[in-house]
DNA sequence: CGCTCTGTTGACTAGACTCAAGGCTAGTGG
DNA sequence: CCACTAGCCTTGAGTCTAGTCAACAGAGCG
């Protein structure tokens, strides 16, 4: 992190994607925290249960939210990066309904509850920022049931590694970072077991539209990738700019 | 519907269920229909990708949202009820990314979109209402990612029962009212077949957790379809108080 | 009266799961 | 420096849940 760069700044780069907010909005919201932690992958950040005091902001790394069944079998429902306030539920509703953890390492800043919603109060355009963020979410969340109900195991798998390249590198990403998810939590988001994910990966390999190195999934071809997992971004609503790396 | 209530009144109810308007607020949104419509089952409120202009009340009655594959499968995603608004994302971001159709007959109120988004403007704790109503939406969402994601076709019907009945009737709701759903609809829902759907609802009737009566279903047990369908009401926000019947 | 829609049943299939074993890598402690 | 361990990945064999296909019954409707 550079100095002087405020440490909120990836929230409101991301809030700023459905229109700019004024200066006093945008330094208030800057206000909020001063300070970043770095916490380790697998941290846990929110419990199932537990009550919200505070609002976890993502500034850097991967992050999701996962369910489990009375059987303790997990499923992943959604990832989250950079930008991304992952507790704004809880802070709504005083308790996490699902379980928040990293993924990979990652920086985040915690926001207190009281001066936050105090924020929300008085400045309409912020809630409404928030509001839309949360409906964007929404949508996602109902094609991942679209996903998860009634695609088999290759186009779903291939839809959640378009879905996830597209969100981390945007629609023009040539090649890609490598994708933080081991088999065994693309597992999990998709309703798959491991050893399933694993066959599936190979076969997507050895059509050249993955390529796989130290485990770490690389995407080759997004636009193929794209046809084979069905995948039209418009959910995502791409018409709110992409963001900027950083 | 007596003479006197005004048409939006079940929507104003179910938002008060996160705590009371004002006056004021109260008024202006009553203000903003005063005329119902009455819409057959299966009709259409809105098709995904075109463009949204006004925001559709559901008065009475049910309704879903479903999205469909590229070989045409169709998920439903979500069911409301009485008191839901069903656009509200579509109002937002200007197109609607989803189909909305009704499920029986619906009495419902059309409000045109810029008074709707002047209201927000206007009226923070409304604002405030309509962000909290769709976090829970999105909580719902949350749950039926893991029913369809990783429970077996038993527990998951017995949970999509179990959260109709609930949301319709109560959590104290003894027999509860016959659920509007025909077969293919509860595996458009579940993520399953029709004609699974009807072996595992014949199972559950037999367990004598349901009723079947010219093809409708009646839960006979809920506790005990609870257990069966690992159902547990927390995502629903139940601590927001139920609904009045009306 | 025939058409359509929903529900029902049976026989068969297949996609995904389970179980089990073994390999690789990184980290740990002796 | 070398066992030893713990994750994660990989592979194979066998099973099973849920899907597919097909036919038919009953209700409602034009």
């Amino acid at each position: 992190m550079q100095a002087g760069e405020p440490v909120l700044m990836p929230i409101v780069r991301k809030l700023e994607r459905s229109g700019p907010l004024d200066d006093g909005d945008r330094a208030e919201l800057l206000a909020l925290a001063q300070e970043a932690t770095t916490l380790d992958a697998d941290a846990r950040i929110a419990r199932d249960g537990e009550p919200v005091e505070r609002c976890c902001a993502l500034l850097s790394g991967f992050a999701y939210r996962s369910k489990i069944t009375g059987e303790d079998k997990r499923q992943i429902v959604s990832l989250h990066l950079r930008g991304d306030l992952l507790d704004l539920h809880g802070l709504m509703t005083g308790t996490a309904d699902h379980d928040i953890r990293t993924l990979t390492p990652c920086r985040v800043a915690f926001i207190p509850r009281a001066p936050l919603l105090d924020l929300l109060d008085r400045r309409p355009a912020i809630a409404r920022a928030f509001w839309l963020d949360t409906l964007v979410d929404a949508s996602v969340f109902r094609e991942w049931i679209l996903n998860v109900g009634r695609r088999g195991a290759r186009t779903r798998l291939a839809h959640l590694l378009c879905e996830t390249t597209v969100r981390v590198a945007g629609l023009d990403a040539d090649s890609a970072s490598a994708l933080p998810l081991t088999q065994g939590q693309l597992a999990d988001a998709t309703g798959l077991t491991p050893v399933h994910v694993n066959r599936v990966l190979q076969s997507l390999a050895q059509d050249r539209l993955i390529a796989r190195e130290d485990g770490a999934i690389t995407v080759l071809d997004l636009p193929r990738l794209a046809t084979v997992g069905e995948f039209d971004p418009a959910y995502l609503h791409p018409e709110l700019q992409p963001l900027a790396a950083g």
